[in-house]
DNA sequence: TAGATTGTTAATCGATTAACAATC
DNA sequence: TAGATTGTTAATCGATTAACAATC
């Protein structure tokens, strides 16, 4: 029933709602939540109808209970071990990105084909690929980051699946096989350069020819 | 006409034919291609239908050509100046991705409140922020990438706008005012993250109560 | 020509929006 | 109670898929 948009909505509306807070408020409505996070009213009922979040019929809802409950589905009252494998620019940056501690987002360990590319940088350790399956396997991780360069990407993504990894964040820009009971998610820089650059050329064309 | 999915995808064709060039290929079929980039067949020909991209009836597309049609509604025949504003982690690993240069996309020049946080890294300069209006508008630069902290986002990309930027690439975790004649995309890492967590969890919850 | 594949129209599917009865 | 807002059902919208006539 919970579809991949309600989900990502769901951060936002989490995001929105910390915002509010900030500014004092301690109840919202529908219609408050859904100017804030940029969706319609009816979207933000129908969403927490789906996930079962209800507020009260006169009073909206309270935005610490919200929060709350928001917090507690999306997994955030737990601390989440990762694995990162690629400690290139992207990778090394990542390790260093200090958001993700805060958020219980926690890389455990990183690994790298060449793995004195970068100590004592962070404290997370880098350790030689070979040493990924063990590591999974040991500590039972079950999310992991690929930072890897396009043609390394499928290997890494087919050791972490063997290991026992069951979601993955994937920076390089290839289509990676994947059995169904693994969550996947693709960032491609590219792509995403290519539409904006697209539209915008798209909306230049129509400007000189009316 | 064309949606956001819709060109998306195309970026996707355009990665799955290179590749099927690299083996070989020099004609495909709806089938094979749609194969190739995860969709279904159907899919393809109703892009291309809607993007004005037509084959031969029976002997499909021709590899090369379709790359070039491709490439040529992607503007990837001409090089799309950029400029960075946030030098931290993040932006850093930026401005040194080899894959940009042979994309078309070329980032002219950095910006960040702090101009000497790294010199002579990379051959693009990373300037302070008060020339950021004034560089913008003397190069006419079209499009931008943000990788400053939440904080810092709105005003960058108020400056971006007022000197003329039309498509911004968001990496800050909120939520940017634009005119609409403003092309943006935004990649929240905590939030793809958070997804794939609420994903994983559902699933070892599904298969321990079945 | 006969057969295969496109290009397009129609059918389906799913997600978003609107509407409104339930209720605080 | 009267009024306002939720929660849910129905209507709408848009995107994907299926089907098939056109045609190479």
């Amino acid at each position: 029933m919970e579809n991949e948009n309600c989900i990502l909505r769901l951060s936002r509306y989490k995001n929105s709602l910390l915002k509010l807070r900030h500014l004092g408020l301690t109840r919202v409505f529908s219609e408050n939540l859904a100017d804030a996070a940029g969706v319609t009213a009816a979207q933000v009922r129908k969403d927490f109808s789906i996930l079962g979040i209800r507020g009260n019929r006169r009073g909206g809802y309270q935005v610490d209970q919200l929060i709350g409950q928001i917090r507690e589905i999306l997994g955030k009252d737990k601390v989440h071990n990762f694995v990162l494998v690629g400690t290139g620019n992207l990778g090394k940056a990542l390790l260093r990105y200090p958001g993700f501690e805060k958020s219980g987002i926690k890389i455990l360990a990183s690994f790298d084909i060449d793995s004195v590319k970068m100590e004592g940088q962070t404290n997370i350790p880098i350790l030689p690929l070979e040493e990924l399956d063990g590591y999974i396997q040991k500590k039972q991780i079950q999310f992991g980051i690929i930072s890897v360069p396009d043609f390394a990407a499928q290997q890494v993504c087919q050791i972490m699946i063997r290991a026992g990894i069951k979601g993955i964040l994937n920076f390089a820009p290839i289509r990676l096989q994947v059995p169904e009971d693994c969550v996947i998610r693709n960032i491609n820089l590219e792509t995403e350069l290519e539409n904006i650059i697209y539209f915008v050329n798209a909306a230049n064309k129509e400007g000189k020819q009316p």
